[in-house]
DNA sequence: ATACTAATTAGATACATATCTAATTAGCAT
DNA sequence: ATGCTAATTAGATATGTATCTAATTAGTAT
């Protein structure tokens, strides 16, 4: 199911009128005069719901003598919301793939020759900054403030700054003058 | 849940930006700028729709420094759909008793003392009468035409009306002169 | 063939809503 | 306390849509 087509049918299930249209369904195949009955709303409107939902694949219909008689396409309503939204995985894919063209936008408009021209003054592409950075550090291993900023100061002659915003920003920690990159949530990027 | 509360979860289904929030949000929680930067909407339109989506449970929110993040209910998406449209059966039960209760005015319009008053011309209250009428067989005996007339007469002068409309209706069936009830879908009112 | 009736379509209307810009509120940091 | 920044709200607009009446189509029975 494509994302339009789960779009057309949330939407039919977000009318009073369809919803109770279904329902009724439910219960067994039903004329359109039947329903304009059971929901108090003309034949006209009843089969401009029914146009929609069949359109949605949420009813079928076959005729029998005079009437046109609806049925409930009950497949349809069998799939949990969650498998639906997520369905487009591929879609979401590029989504991601959108957020690392934009870091990669920040940290070319940043750096230079591997050095840092300025410290980005939006917290946002800060973090970004920082967490290229963070790179240089391996992960697990404790090290001294002195080997934290040599390592820093090869990007940016302002290490203290940088150095306070990592532990501010919870990419790097620190305790006893020692510091360590965090384990969180910097590896889903 | 009610059957409010499921229109306005549809309904927040049924908006692709919505829609798209909540598959960034599958991802991992963010904030409103993240949001409004990967959507390409601004910041306003995002909290517009996470208002409706907190609204509808399918969000909720916790502060994390400057940012205010968001993230997905997943409960609320685990349910299948045809469970939430069936839900409140009892709605459904509600429905069925209105049928019942127009059949009974029918009935109660056109029989007098055990006798049919008229024969209805509308098609669908004839119907009722003769459902009614067909009460009075046993299913899956067989009936000359001579009974089939008696029985019949017990109602209503014009018993040759009835019985042929007995069999266009098919609530009758008949083959070399004798009837009997038809098994069809009669049963289920 | 003709008349009847269920169903759909067309046209009109009133209400809902998705989006933007601009203004305001609220929370954090110096 | 003051200033900055994320977030929300207000106001405006344009599009969408649920419903009705009236007209048309289609299918059934006499």
């Amino acid at each position: 199911m494509s994302e339009a087509d789960a779009i057309k049918l949330f939407k039919c299930l977000s009318d009073k009128s369809r919803l109770q249209i279904l329902k009724s369904l439910t219960i067994e195949d039903m004329d359109v005069e039947r329903l304009a009955g059971r929901l108090d709303l003309t034949p006209a409107t009843i089969s401009f719901h029914l146009k929609k939902l069949a359109d949605a694949g949420a009813v079928s219909s076959y005729k029998k003598q005079y009437y046109t008689m609806y049925s409930l396409c009950k497949d349809v309503f069998l799939e949990r919301i969650i498998d639906i939204i997520s369905e487009q995985s591929d879609e979401a894919a590029v989504q991601h793939q959108r957020d690392a063209d934009y870091r990669r936008r920040v940290i070319d408009a940043f750096f230079e020759y591997g050095k840092l021209k300025s410290i980005p003054a939006q917290r946002k592409k800060e973090r970004i900054i920082l967490e290229e950075i963070a790179k240089a550090f391996e992960p697990g291993r404790i090290y001294t403030e002195r080997e934290v900023n040599i390592i820093i100061a090869d990007y940016h002659d302002d290490f203290c700054t940088l150095r306070r915003d990592m532990i501010g920003e919870k990419i790097m920690e620190r305790e006893n003058g020692t510091y360590w990159l965090a384990q969180g949530d910097r590896c889903k990027e």
